[in-house]
DNA sequence: TCTACCCAAATCGTATGCAATCTTTTTTGC
DNA sequence: GCAAAAAAGATTGCATACGATTTGGGTAGA
């Protein structure tokens, strides 16, 4: 089963409308840094590129401003957004809160399909880990978030899952931006025993390695303000 | 049937962003259920109501849709959400895990001016609940939320803020849908417990209060599923 | 009388045009 | 030479127009 159908079947596939085609594009493109926080995304070149008018690039904005992937000023346009330490603080806040909660949920109703599910997933993020270079590391990202989202989705909860799509792309974009590079295959073995705790039906300690592995997350960030990324802000906005 | 007579048109000529306005008047009116769940919202009606384009709005029955206040069908229209006693569920499920955790953090955060607010948010919801009539109802609904919402906001992680928001708009909505009427002032009564707490200082007891608080709320709905309802919904989609 | 088909009305999806606003550059006064 | 004002350029905000899709009604045929 591919993951991506489990993950966006709840907000409906790509035949809905092409907004939300170029929206997906955008999110990923964002989360894979290959769009730089605050870059302009203004609606005429979005049209452009993606061949279609304002009126659809707008609301591919739009909806990304929703998620807060973007930030939109009035009468001056779209940047990618630029997420501030004290953001990243709150977005792993919010995430300590929520996903304990889903480990357990999702540990209450995953079935065998599902833990066939988590190890493709698993071995996939290995793949990537095992790899080098600035591209392997934005696919490991990627692939890091995709199990929290697969997770979500076990749970059965379509409002937390939604809530997670926005918290795992917000966080794919903090770590890209404020990520030590070391703790990768740390990452990877906490996932591993998540899922070792999922199948053995021990839902407590699932939820325990959960809050912990987001403690690691976290404190893998350098958050601490620099030069860099502060005048860099100060120049783009 | 026409919506024109369920929504009064305050004109908020804020030189802000036409389309939010229009997005707030429209949300009170569904929590409010002044609109009713499954009324059809076109883009036309709605536009011509507030005197604005179609294109205007468009974009706050798009922020809606992504709240989850109402759902858009494709070449259809939007409408008024009908939520599911499922659906009912899962929001109280998503409020059970984050708003404990939010009591603790406002607990922490928790000035004096904080608290007077909370006090006068005390008396204002007092006040419906002394009326009585469906106003008042409609009403006191409403002022239980925002004290939901005044929590979150002392809180201070705005990502969780704007979780609550949709959480709170959309239990709203749930509420008057299936709620009994008797536990209003036990409601209110766990809501001074709970600043109490907080001006006490007690986290732990804070955060086991709101717990129990949600539980209260769900377990004054009806969520069996009758006929009316269903056929109702059959009818609606 | 019932069913199937077709056409008209309504509504949405999208493109495009114009006015307002912001930014940048140029010009002008000192 | 520098600062301030003004004009030019770019981009968004919003309205409107037109094609596409759905819906509901009416008519013809069995």
């Amino acid at each position: 089963m591919n993951i991506a159908d489990q993950i966006y079947s709840a907000t409906d596939s790509a035949t809905q409308d092409r907004a939300r085609a170029i929206r997906d594009q955008l999110r990923d493109a964002i989360v894979d840094r290959r769009l730089a926080p605050g870059t302009k995304l203004s609606e005429g070149e979005v049209g452009t590129l993606f061949d279609v008018s304002r009126t659809v690039a707008r609301a591919a904005l739009q909806m990304l401003s929703f998620e807060g992937l973007v930030r939109t000023e009035r009468n001056r346009g779209a940047f990618v957004a630029n997420p501030s330490p004290e953001e990243a603080r709150q977005l792993f806040a919010s995430r300590r809160l929520i996903e304990p909660g889903i480990a357990i949920a999702a540990c209450g109703r995953v079935t065998a399909t599902d833990i066939a599910a988590f190890k493709a997933q698993l071995d996939e993020e290995g793949r990537f880990i095992a790899e080098r270079g600035p591209t392997a590391r934005r696919s490991e990202i990627k692939a890091s978030g995709d199990f929290h989202l697969l997770l979500a989705a076990v749970a059965g909860n379509a409002i937390l899952q939604r809530f997670m799509e926005e918290l795992v792309a917000r966080s794919s974009l903090v770590i890209a931006l404020y990520g030590r590079s070391g703790i990768s295959a740390c990452g990877h073995s906490e996932h591993t025993e998540i899922v070792g705790a999922l199948e053995s039906g021990d839902c407590g300690r699932a939820s325990r390695l959960m809050l912990h592995h987001i403690d690691h997350i976290e404190a893998d960030l350098d958050l601490r303000v620099r030069a860099g990324p502060a005048l860099r802000e100060a120049l783009n906005f």
